[in-house]
DNA sequence: CGCACTAACGCTACAATGTTGCATTAACCA
DNA sequence: TGGTTAATGCAACATTGTAGCGTTAGTGCG
């Protein structure tokens, strides 16, 4: 399935369709995993699209605020941003230990059971794992297998 | 059961017995949450506890790095200190989305089910609940049950 | 106790990430 | 095609954390 047309979402939530923010939404597109700022920066360089840091950082405000983009704590502490495909935004996230990399489990659901202390009003559960992506070497000094109950 | 003795911790861990360093495992004992590092600061001078912002930062890392104490992202890129009381910190966080406080589920033990995807080898599960707190007025948006399937 | 050694401190400077205010530009619509 | 104003670009600032380096003080030993 191909991406989705950035203009076409951006104007049906009633944005002004704008360079910065077709060229953003079809950056955090093609990525397919949530990056950082910098790394939607460095990609407008690339292509040779002017961008302020300052407009960058609203345009990405914009699309989450808008539903079209969600953000995700990275290990540095600083926001990944990533296109929204499905509704919902209910999955799990990777978070490599050596790259930094940051992953959203699409496809994975995970199953947690719990039932918090009185007084505490849930709202939503997040799920990070952390370890190593597939693109690293190296091994884990956790057990191996992938089922876990912290 | 009353606090560890910070002196007698840090010493037990070859470090050098400092005012900074009791005085902030003790600040840590007491608060009973995660903390910022602006909390702890605020904490010391109520005591009258002169510090400086970098070696707060750095007695910080120390009891981290010593076990005493572990770290937790907060929801305003700050990290959060709490004195470690059982081994391993496999536990559970929840972050009241009002007022931002951050809490350790001690008692609290999830059971999470998942499967990675090939490649992903797993090192831990990072769990966060996010809704209000027992402190905080207001009702959440998502469903009273406790029971959560993300 | 008094001294030596050096871990820990405190100060300054710097880096990374993000925000605020405001004048200017350009997307949209009539 | 022109007017309206959302979006941009620039400068200044805020927050959180780090690095270098000279100074202070905790510790062990004679
Ligand atoms: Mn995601
Ligand atoms: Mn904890
Ligand atoms: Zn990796
Ligand atoms: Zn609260």
């Amino acid at each position: 399935m191909p991406h989705p047309d950035p203009a076409t979402l951006i104007a049906a939530r009633g944005g002004r369709v704008t360079r910065t923010r077709t060229a953003v939404l079809s950056v955090l597109f093609e990525a397919g995993r949530p990056i950082s700022h910098d790394e939607v920066g460095e990609a407008l360089a690339a292509q040779g699209i002017g961008h302020d840091r300052v407009t960058l950082y609203r345009t990405l405000d914009w699309l989450v605020g808008n539903d079209l983009a969600h953000k995700v704590a990275g290990p540095d502490r600083a926001w990944r941003f990533n296109a929204v495909r499905d509704e919902g935004h209910q999955h799990a996230h990777f978070q490599c230990d050596r790259c930094g990399k940051v992953f959203c489990l699409e496809s994975l659901q995970p199953a947690i059971a719990a039932t918090l202390p009185s007084g505490f009003r849930l709202g939503r559960a997040e799920l990070t794992f952390h370890g190593l992506c597939p693109a690293c070497p190296g091994t884990t000094l956790a057990p191996e297998r992938n089922r876990v109950a912290p």
